[in-house]
RNA sequence: GGGCGCUUAGCUCAGUUGGUUUAGAGCACCUGCCUUACAAGCAGGGGGUCAUAGGUUCGAAUCCUAUAGCGCCCACCA
């Protein structure tokens, strides 16, 4: 056996039987199920940070859960993320000069399919390498043709009821990907602007309104100048006539109680078709509407001026040429919130369109009471706070993309009006519905155009818990109905509006039930900086790198270690090297065990403890405690508090004092058979306990403990359950001898002590019971510590020039005559009368004052007696051995 | 502009309904050790007036209020 744990040397050949002995397969049964859809990653995405973050904790959860017995089911798959796809897809055939409108649709998507099966899939290859256990049969993908139906099905279903219409509105237009996005794709930014204060002429009169503005270009599209009603400087202004710069158009000077009349110069200038606000003040007032801008964020033919010029380019232009015209008064610095599209970073431009929506009052309703009401429970619930309020405030989806690449929108017309169109799944059932619309019985398939459109790529995963088990196909399958609705959701806080509430939407609107149980939110991952871990800042390590630098269990714990539900992960390899110097800790444990065995011989690991031994007592009664402890804990979804505990149960307990009890009294002497199969007892319940965060090394050790059958591999053992409470009697009689042995090994480092150095210890006992108790365990400190000889007596004197402690009442005294450095053991003993008198005095004030002990609860002020009574006890034993230490170091 | 949250050791964070030693862990740091598993280790150690100011209480890191700083989310003020 290797000094060190070699990771390569054990997790691909693990991970390849766990799958060909299909333990992550599941179907229904009779047992409990434990489901887990996955977030599924984007199909040509590659691993990063929070994808290894976010399937570490997925898969500490489902692994658990199968050893907990349920039929645990983790469903894979990838998502084709229409926008995110197309983008990447463009520029690479950008790269290969190839412009996407010179390509048809269908050449288009063969592109895009090339692209999918080139890079599709990758993403999860590599999470079999961090151990996922996936059920892989199962791998769905958003585009394939089922879910691909299902969404149809979705949509028309939607319609049917009244959800979906289609309808021009002001959009966020993307003017890079040039197709419409929802709110939720809009990130707003502050950034430095400029506010430019711009004269507007009054039509037969040399008066004039100064309006200011950050988008000046738009003055091109301006119809109308508006002003608050009781405005004093305007109001004799109402209904007169301004003459647009440059346009020279004559616009109305309205007035509307919406204006600002402290914003500015509080004259508005309004341009309906690219402000929302401007668009209602248009509708409000029947202005008219000039569209000036086209698709791709260039000025259109409609504004008269800067035709083809870039929208920033026409800005610089017009304030060139109002300057010219004297007509710019002048140019402010303000701070302005501006939209940026998530995908492309481009500026977003409001823009009037014709798309689809999803209206939303409704389906929201069902959604928010059930978060409200714990039915479906968020951890940590905080986040039930911004849920409830972007619920509260919803607004309608905007739902259709222009976009190739995704399901396309089911509608076909059948003419140019606004309502001829119908809405089916096939061209031949659009052509029944068109005849039957339009009364057209002679209408020919031909003549049916389909929506160019596709929909937004959340329009498909919004439904992931239930398509996966074919919910829509086939609405009463024995899958969707045993595993939905599912256990638990593992996400980020920054895709709950996107996905966690659509998907909440969704499970009630076409399941009548919740989608999942529980959401756990955990953090973004960030560097050192507390920057957001991404590509384009090259601050993300590469997540293959690190699991072939540290194994993939090292890598998994030292991301568990640092992050808490709901707060961000502020990553640091440091993190994975702790990872996998555990791993090696836990790794030589084994080894030291398997040193110890003889090979002639079974080993038969068991609990079966020896009662007369403290330490085989001590460490189950630690086992026992840990197991409970750990449970709480992943009610509450802390897995980083649960593996902290199991880590120091593993290395505190086990490796520093269990095993170095368990040696033998001299090298090369093997341990005994009965106590090895103990101590190998308790490291198989170690392994149990770890294995959900750590799955590749403590398979590896389990199987190397004893030879296993199939259906005896770890992944699929038992949880512990030990059952019984822990004995409290023999945890605290192991507690008091350890701080005694510390006492004795903080002697001899300060003493400047050879480790080596035997020693006699005296121990007095501060009554006289614990002696035999005390004296049963000899063998402990002689374990662990150099002892020559050592004595139990509750009227032992402190023999000259000793070095001495006091722990818990107890006395330590180790003889050092000729060797014991005076001044340092008055300095030790001083420093300790100074800590117990500190002490001494905050108890001594809490029991002096009346109101204490009159309310607070007898138990709590009990112990307050005791403390004192045991802080002035040990103060007393204190301050004699210093005396004592006057009289030794006068002779 | 609205909402939420954070501020505890040099760094990252625990501290779960206020009351077991004058607050814990990991990393970092200091000292001594290649001790019959592990130097990716062992043993020992130093280090914090729990952001600030008030308040509630017999008792506050923990509850309340204000202040400062930081962060996140939401929002159509030109």
């Amino acid at each position: 056996i290797p000094k060190q744990y070699n990771p390569s040397d054990t997790e691909a050949k693990w991970y390849s039987y766990w799958e060909e002995q299909k333990y992550f397969h599941s179907k229904p049964d009779q047992r409990d199920p434990f489901t887990v859809v996955i977030p599924p990653p984007n199909v040509t995405g590659v691993l990063h940070m929070g994808h290894m973050l976010n399937n570490t904790i997925q898969d500490v959860l489902v692994r658990r859960a199968r050893m907990l017995g349920k039929n645990a089911c983790w469903v894979p798959g990838t998502d084709h993320a229409s926008i995110a796809t197309e983008a990447k897809v463009v520029q690479k055939l950008r790269k290969e000069g190839i412009k996407k409108s010179d390509l048809s649709r269908e050449e288009f998507m063969n592109h895009a399919w090339e692209w999918t099966d080139e890079h599709g899939g990758i993403i999860l290859q590599q999470l079999k390498k961090l151990g996922a256990s996936c059920d892989w049969s199962r791998t769905r993908f958003t585009l394939e043709d089922d879910l691909y139906d299902a969404v149809i099905d979705c949509f028309i279903d939607l319609y049917d009821r009244g959800f979906i219409y289609r309808g021009l509105r002001m959009v966020n237009w993307d003017p890079a990907a040039q197709t419409a996005l929802s709110d939720e794709e809009v990130i707003h930014k502050e950034v430095q602007s400029k506010l430019y204060h711009v004269r507007y002429p009054l039509k037969n009169s040399d008066e004039f309104v100064v309006i200011a503005t950050t988008r000046p270009e738009t003055i091109l599209a301006d119809t109308a100048v508006c002003v608050h009603p009781d405005d004093e400087r305007y109001k004799h202004l109402i209904g007169k006539k301004a003459i647009i710069p440059m346009v020279n158009r004559e616009a109305e000077i309205i007035a509307d109680e919406y204006v600002d009349p402290e914003f500015g110069t509080g004259c508005l200038k309004i341009t309906p078709a690219h402000d929302p606000n401007d668009y209602e003040l248009g509708e409000k007032h029947n202005l008219q509407i000039i569209d000036m801008l086209n698709p791709d964020g260039t000025v259109s033919e409609a504004a008269g001026f800067y035709t083809g010029k870039d929208r920033f380019e026409a800005r610089k232009l017009i304030i060139k040429d109002l300057e010219k015209l004297n007509l710019l008064v002048k140019t402010e610095e303000m701070a302005n919130k501006v939209g940026y599209s998530e995908r492309t970073d481009a500026v977003i431009e409001p823009r009037l369109s014709l798309q689809w929506f999803c209206k939303m009052d409704e389906l929201s309703k069902p959604a928010l009471d059930n978060v409200l009401n714990d039915e479906i429970r968020f951890h940590p619930a905080k986040f039930k706070n911004s849920y409830q309020h972007w619920m509260e405030n919803i607004r309608d989806w905007c739902i259709s993309r222009q976009l190739w690449w995704g399901h396309r929108i089911p509608a076909w017309y059948y003419g140019s009006g606004h309502d001829q169109y119908v809405i089916a799944k096939t061209e031949e059932e659009a052509l029944v519905k068109a005849r039957e619309k339009s009364g057209d019985q002679k209408l020919e398939a031909g003549a049916l155009k389909q929506d160019e459109d596709v929909l937004d790529t959340w329009f498909s995963s919004w439904l992931w818990p239930i398509t996966v088990f074919d919910g829509f196909k086939d609405p009463d399958n024995d899958d969707i109905n045993y595993y939905y609705p599912t256990q638990d959701l593992v996400t980020a806080p920054e895709i709950m509006f996107f996905w966690v509430a659509r998907m909440i939407m969704a499970g009630y609107a076409f399941k009548g039930e919740k989608p999942f149980s529980n959401v756990y939110y955990h953090g973004i991952v960030r560097d050192e900086k507390r920057r957001k871990m991404s590509k384009s800042l090259g601050n993300s390590p590469d997540p293959i790198r690190l699991m072939e630098q540290y194994g993939a269990d090292g890598t998994r714990v030292g991301m568990l270690f640092a992050s808490p539900a709901g707060n961000d992960l502020l990553f640091d390899e440091a993190l994975c090297e702790q990872g996998r110097n555990f791993s090696n800790k836990i790794w030589n444990a084994f080894r030291f065990l398997m040193m110890n065995t003889d090979s002639s011989e079974t080993c038969r690991p068991t609990l079966e403890i020896d009662p007369e031994n403290l330490a085989d007592r001590w460490m189950l009664a630690r086992i026992r405690k840990t197991l409970d402890e750990v449970e709480k804990d992943f009610e509450n979804y802390r897995l980083n508090e649960a593996l902290k505990k199991i880590y120091s149960l593993a290395w505190d307990d086990f490796c520093d004092w269990y095993i170095e009890l368990c040696k033998a009294d001299s090298p090369g002497e093997n341990i005994p058979k009965e106590k090895l199969e103990r101590a190998f007892g308790f490291f198989e319940v170690l392994m149990k306990m770890l294995h959900p965060f750590m799955p590749f090394i403590t398979e590896e050790i389990w199987q190397r403990i004893q030879d296993r059958s199939d259906d005896e591999a770890l992944t699929i053992s038992r949880w512990p359950d030990l059952p019984g409470t822990p004995d409290t009697v023999s945890v605290e009689l192991f507690t008091k001898i350890q701080h005694q042995i510390t006492a004795v090994r903080n002697i001899q480092a300060e003493m400047n002590l050879s480790p080596k150095a035997e020693l006699s210890v005296f121990i007095k006992p501060k009554n006289a019971e614990i002696v035999s108790d005390l004296k049963s365990c000899e063998w402990i400190y002689r374990k662990l510590l150099p002892v020559d000889s050592i004595t139990f007596d509750p009227d032992v004197q402190k023999p000259k020039g000793a070095a001495s402690a006091v722990v818990n009442g107890n006395e330590i005294y180790i003889p050092l005559e000729g060797l014991i450095d005076i001044d340092k053991e008055k300095e030790r003993i001083q420093k300790e009368i100074s800590r117990t008198e500190g002490f001494l005095k905050g108890v001594k004030g809490k029991l002096a004052n009346e109101k204490f002990t009159a309310n607070a609860p007898g138990d709590v002020v009990e112990r307050e007696r005791q403390k004192k009574a045991d802080a002035e006890s040990n103060l007393e034993k204190l301050k004699t051995l210093l005396r004592e230490f006057g009289s030794d170091s006068g002779q």
